[in-house]
DNA sequence: CATGTCTGTTTGAACACTCAACCAGTTGGG
DNA sequence: CCCAACTGGTTGAGTGTTCAAACAGACATG
């Protein structure tokens, strides 16, 4: 063992290939979600986070989940989410209740008037994703972008509370 | 003509193994952002947001750039730049100056200081985007997902921005 | 050379998110 | 039992982003 590489690593830099992916990543991302939250805080006046949560509430048994639970579905932290369920209650569309079994918990449920404002925005809010994304890829770059989210979720996920 | 599907046509909606592509990048995107900037704060105090503005403008001749160019290359909102290079600026990373050929515009020039906090903050940032990206991922898919992501840019950013 | 329009940038208010601190309920040993 | 450690959730302060409005300089058209 001659040099001391290998107990002081230097940085390793990226490749260019790896520079260029992670540019148009970044952008992708930005310019992506930007546009969505755009379109959904002009027409329905909330933002995508927002919606995120009226959705998985609308397929969830009784359209209730439990606060954590619900924050790991829509990857919000806790405190995001107290703060977002509040803003949505304020506008009747969730409620709030405690939970039965365990006291510390709260259970948050969609109400028929949230139901109704996702059933509104839908549509618009599908278009825009078809439109900004899967219009512009081939069918193969759509199984092929869900084999890379998942392996990078594997990374930094790893209950998995985002994948069903 | 029959009926009216082709000239009031109903949502298009998501198939489910678009569902799931969309599920997974909606994850993967939020949870390697969030880890990202969690890093970023801890380490350096400041958001990726910054690091972006700093690192292209490390890039760029007389470490210079004009706002509304840095803007682009950053995915950034005049107004969103506008704020952050008020808050860099304040801390000595930036100097903007007028512009001498049009007066509208104004130059934002990296300092020294500024040069020092990204050669100190840029391994561990690195670190992070390798670990939670690019060490998932196999050299095929790094390709994969810069085609991807340029393709989506191509429908999102005509004028190319953020592709050198 | 006047005037309307467009471009580049900044500003302030409204809003969303983060972090750290906190409170209440639960659990598991002494 | 009792108490410490942990879990689920909320709160408020601080910070970043968005949106609409404003403003100055450039440009073009009559």
């Amino acid at each position: 063992m001659s040099t001391s590489a290998t107990i002081q690593p230097v940085t390793r830099w990226l490749s260019a290939e790896e520079q260029r992916a992670w540019l148009a990543w970044l952008g992708a991302t930005e310019l992506l979600m930007g546009s969505l939250d755009a379109q959904l805080q002009r027409d329905a006046g909330f933002p995508h986070a927002y919606y995120a949560i009226l959705a998985q509430l609308s397929h969830a048994p009784d359209r209730t989940l439990r606060m954590s639970d619900l924050a790991g579905v829509v990857n919000a932290s806790p405190s995001r989410l107290s703060h977002a369920v509040g803003k949505l209650e304020e506008r009747g569309w969730v409620t709030r209740s405690p939970s039965t079994c365990d006291k510390r918990s709260t259970m948050c449920t969609l109400t028929d008037a949230g139901f109704d404002v996702l059933a509104e925005q839908a549509p618009g809010h599908v278009e825009a994703v078809r439109k900004h994304l899967f219009d512009a890829l081939t069918p193969e770059q759509v199984g092929q972008l869900e084999q890379i989210c998942n392996a990078v979720l594997d990374g930094l996920d790893p209950s998995g509370s985002c994948r069903r």
